[in-house]
RNA sequence: GGCAACGUAGCUCAGCGGCAGAGCGGGCGCUUCAUAAGCGCUAGGUCACAGGUUCGAAUCCUGUCGUUGCCA
């Protein structure tokens, strides 16, 4: 029986490239169970798109002096890219821009509104008599009432910290211009979220298998009551409302955000699978829904857009699990775009192999706390583990059939301690199974791992290079055993190694996809003839990758540092 | 300011009531099939700090300091 697992994950705003927190705290957890599940012979739908409507997307048009829109596709257009190159396998990675999503954020509305979830109310809207338009708080900055900084911004103040409402701000003014916003009364739409607490609460308490941090915040911010929040905005990019007379506000990003990861099921139902209904699988009662996002967006996922499936009825399926990643800092210092404190993924793949960076991002995950990018250690990991311990495995085994058995699998069954040996690589199929199911992804990649260390120790015990010498039958039983190791290796990787697992698949004279081999330890037959084997992973050279990327951080960055 | 999490070996991180662990790096040795790769042995720690609970605390509780996220 196979399960119906949605995986979705968040969406990324359309603002600039992709860097390896995004990469770490989402897209490659996701990816990784994605792959573990399809192998496992489970239906996935994996979905996500571009979030074109947030606020930074406004921001650097109005930089750039172009439209929302253009910010928008080009950066769609390179995160497509991005994820060609990392393997990133979407069913469908669409974005906020299409007309289904509108349609289905806009029916949300209504029957939000039909239902009496919604209710007017009237706020202090700042607004710009020059520009002729309402300003978002980040529009306006001014000096803080608390510390008497003066550049502080509409919400929050960068001198001390403090959140801020832009009618606190002394002397405010527009960012756009420079001239004074005055405040006007605006009439928006408040969403009831207050009624969803107590089924929250109550909907939470078979979530043990969360993991810590996640339910403990959640169950936290719900216990301190949850509150109705504006609904619609006064801004000229975005969803309008569905209401006469209403058209000029639109809806809050994060509340229509969230709704994509339904409009894209919808979406992918219709245009890729070519069966409208196909969706309802993924989001009936016995659907799974899993959730791959940063701990910055708990709130949005275990509170926000659960209220918002409940509100809407239907029975869509509720979350299974938010396995919520914490951060990734980068040489000591949190990521930062406007500091160029990043490694940016299109950089990172024109000059290394992307299963290297999904090895070192697996291998040091940031699951339970943050955790810590420096090159040094990517190169070590990269050197020493993937290409030294797994990569030579294969290597050291691969050459020496082609070099002694004329690259023909050795008609040959293992001993006693090889029949123990691929016992416990079965074993290991079984362990990493379970830790990935449970998005224990460091974990599992361990296990593998350890299971390449053991076939290592287990060519060294037996050294079949001599006994190749005076007892060909001995060593042909060793490199028989080894290739079942390194076949259950491949099967083990395959969800974190897509292309190396691929490359080394068809090195072991197997045809077709990995992806559609199953999870298994199945490897060649005897007799079978393998192909002359090429490195799996290059190794790097220390000083020229250090001279280069320890170069390139930071570089283009005008401000003040005080590091 | 409130809520939540984190602070463990030189580095990156596990462990979360029962003799302080792994990988990498360091030291010593073995091996030569292999991308000078592999294997074994070894050194190193007041488990942030101060109290408390317990037969027993890195682990549970309280407080302090530091870091992070969310909220005000």
């Amino acid at each position: 029986m196979s399960d119906n697992i949605l995986i979705a994950v968040a969406w990324p705003y359309a603002n600039g490239d992709l860097h390896l927190g995004h990469i770490a705290g989402a897209y490659l957890p996701a990816d990784i169970f994605a792959r573990f599940h399809r192998m496992r012979g489970n239906n996935v739908l994996m979905v996500s798109g571009s979030d074109a409507h947030g606020t930074p997307i406004t921001l650097r048009a109005e930089a750039e002096g172009v439209s929302p829109r253009e910010i928008h596709d080009r950066f769609h257009k390179g995160f497509l890219e991005s994820w060609e190159g990392l393997g990133i396998s979407w069913d469908l990675f669409t974005t906020t821009e299409t007309e289904n999503h509108y349609r289905i954020s806009q029916d949300f509305f209504t029957r939000f509104y039909e239902k009496g979830l919604l209710y007017e109310t009237a706020s202090e809207v700042p607004y710009s008599p020059t520009g002729k338009r309402y300003l978002p708080d980040r529009y306006i900055n001014g000096t803080c009432p608390h510390c008497g900084f003066d550049g502080a911004r509409g919400d929050q103040c960068d001198g001390c910290g403090r959140t801020l409402d832009p009618r606190e701000l002394i002397n405010p003014r527009s960012t756009l211009d420079g001239g004074t916003p005055e405040f006007r009364t605006r009439s928006h739409f408040m969403m009831k979220f207050s009624e969803y607490g107590d089924s929250l609460l109550e909907w939470l308490k078979d979530k043990n298998h969360w993991r810590p941090q996640v339910l403990n915040f959640t169950t936290g911010f719900l216990e301190q009551g949850l509150k109705d929040r504006a609904y619609t905005r006064d801004l000229d990019w975005g969803i309008p409302v569905p209401l006469d007379g209403w058209e000029d506000r639109r809806i809050y990003v994060w509340f229509e955000a969230v709704i994509g990861y339904l409009s894209a099921s919808v979406e992918w139902a219709s245009d890729i699978k070519g069966d409208p209904e196909a969706w309802r699988a993924w989001w009936g009662a016995d659907a799974k829904p899993y959730y791959f996002i940063g701990k910055d967006n708990i709130t949005f996922h275990t509170i926000i857009w659960p209220a918002m499936l409940m509100a809407y009825g239907d029975d869509l399926a509720l979350p299974e699990d938010v396995p919520a990643n914490e951060f990734l800092n980068l040489e000591g210092y949190q990521l930062s775009t406007s500091r160029n404190w990043a490694v940016w993924v299109p950089e990172y793949l024109a000059n290394y192999d992307p299963d290297a960076l999904r090895f070192v991002l697996s291998a040091n995950m940031p699951e339970t706390s943050d955790s810590e990018f420096t090159w040094p250690d990517y190169i070590r990991r990269v050197n020493n583990e993937l290409v030294g311990t797994y990569g030579n495995l294969v290597h050291r085994t691969l050459t020496f059939i082609q070099r002694f058995f004329d690259g023909t699998v050795p008609d040959a069954k293992p001993d006693e301690a090889g029949t123990r040996l691929l016992a416990k690589g079965d074993a290991a199929l079984e362990e990493a199974a379970a830790e990935i199911a449970a998005c224990r992804f460091r974990a599992g990649l361990g296990v593998a791992m350890s299971l390449a260390q053991e076939g290592n120790r287990y060519l060294d015990e037996h050294a079949p290079w001599r006994a190749i010498r005076e007892d060909r039958e001995d060593a042909a039983r060793t490199l028989v055993t080894i290739l079942g190791i390194i076949s259950g290796l491949k099967t083990l990787l395959a969800p974190y190694l897509p292309f190396s697992s691929q490359r080394l698949h068809e090195m072991l004279g197997l045809e077709g996809g990995i992806q559609d081999a199953g999870w298994t330890a199945t490897g060649p037959e005897a007799g079978a003839r393998l192909p002359q084997p090429q490195a799996l992973f290059a190794k790097l050279d220390e000083e020229q990758v250090l001279a280069r990327e320890m170069a390139n951080l930071g570089a283009g960055d005008e401000s003040e540092t005080t590091a």
